[in-house]
DNA sequence: GTCGTCC
DNA sequence: TCATCTGTCTCAAGACGAC
DNA sequence: TGAGACCGATGAG
């Protein structure tokens, strides 16, 4: 969920830090890529929004998030990008209790699928199709090997992607941090990258001094405002949550206002387990760097694994080939 | 610009 | 009356190329 | 899954 409304927030009160940036002026950069957010939108684009059919080779492997991967690194390549994809690792332990309601919610979704398939709606099998799909271990070794293949890089991060890949901006081993979650900003990286098509760039820098805080009440502004790793407190909104930060400086100090002050304390509701503390400390946490899997483009391992095993088109990926030798010179 | 295709 | 928050609904989510 | 539009509820001035 990344953080919830903090765009739309930033969007009214620091519309500054947010520009608009063309994927040419990233020429030369070196962007840290959140590899399974990317990999799933291939999934969901390519199989539902414009076609009924998953994409997959005769042994009913996905393909679409190859394809993805395919189009996503000849246009880096063409703008002379490099990119770092980053693999989630292990889940953190506060993240449990999003991770069983998605679960949850993906499997009422492949329920509602299937009572689709047995009536034939097909609105409605494609629908809850794209709700119920996750990567399987299958696609992201695929993911992997491909990635390899084409002499990209990728790393696996000890537990959450978007904190490594915002601990690589912050150590300048990368220019960017792209996601579509927001938490980067949370995790300190000073520049991150949304969007595809059109792309976003967002400041950090330019966050703390449009919304007056230091890095560490933003993280608190980030918790107020409702993350993967916290709940929220009823009752306080993005414009309350900026207000109490600004007037109490921190959230132990608005934590006990709310406490001592029954005005305050009856109009916003503390749930009872609020583990504000160790969300803190997970988004400033320094992250291991893992070492970066560097490869070259292979040809024939491209060839072989693409159209002998993925029933990819001889001929498109030859013209692949090319075009990315042409653009990454070995 | 829209729409079909990618496997 | 206005600002704010909450909940619910809906839609779209990639990239390329032919036309 | 997220973001936007919309709605009703609530509370402050």
């Amino acid at each position: 969920m990344g953080i919830k409304n903090l765009m739309k927030f930033l969007t009214s009160k620091a519309p500054d830090c947010i520009t608009p940036i063309e994927i040419q002026n990233l020429n030369g950069k070196t962007i840290a890529k959140d590899a399974y957010i990317s990999l799933y939108q291939f999934l969901i684009a390519t199989n539902f929004s414009k076609s009924n059919k998953t994409l997959s080779d005769p042994q009913g492997n996905p393909t679409a998030h190859l394809i993805g991967i395919l189009n996503n690194t000849l246009t880096y390549a063409k703008n002379n990008i490099q990119v770092i994809w980053i693999f989630d690792g292990i889940a953190p332990n506060i993240k449990q209790g999003t991770l069983d309601k998605r679960n949850e919610s993906r499997q009422k979704n492949y329920e509602m699928m299937q009572n689709a398939v047995k009536e034939d709606d097909v609105k409605n099998i494609n629908k809850h199709a794209a709700r119920s799909l996750y990567l399987t271990e299958e696609s992201i070794r695929d993911a992997k090997m491909l990635l390899k293949y084409l002499g990209q890089r990728w790393v696996d991060a000890d537990n959450e992607a978007e904190a490594l890949c915002a601990q690589m901006c912050k150590s300048g081993v990368v220019d960017y941090a792209w996601s579509e979650d927001m938490d980067s900003l949370a995790f300190g990286a000073p520049k991150m990258l949304r969007g595809n098509k059109s792309l976003t760039e967002i400041s950090l820098e330019k966050v703390l001094s449009s919304l007056q805080l230091t890095h560490n009440q933003f993280i608190d502004l980030c918790i107020l405002l409702g993350c993967d790793y916290c709940p929220t407190i009823k009752g306080v909104g993005q414009v309350t949550a900026h207000e109490l930060i600004l007037k109490y400086k921190n959230l132990d100090s608005i934590l006990e206002a709310l406490s001592s002050n029954p005005t305050l304390n009856k109009k916003y509701t503390v749930p009872n387990e609020f583990p504000y503390k160790l969300a803190q400390d997970f988004f400033s946490q320094e992250i291991n760097q893992n070492p970066i899997n560097k490869f070259v483009v292979s040809p024939k391992d491209l060839e072989d694994f693409l159209v002998l095993q993925r029933a990819f088109s001889q001929a498109k990926v030859d013209k692949y080939i090319k075009s990315l030798l042409n653009y990454n010179p070995q």
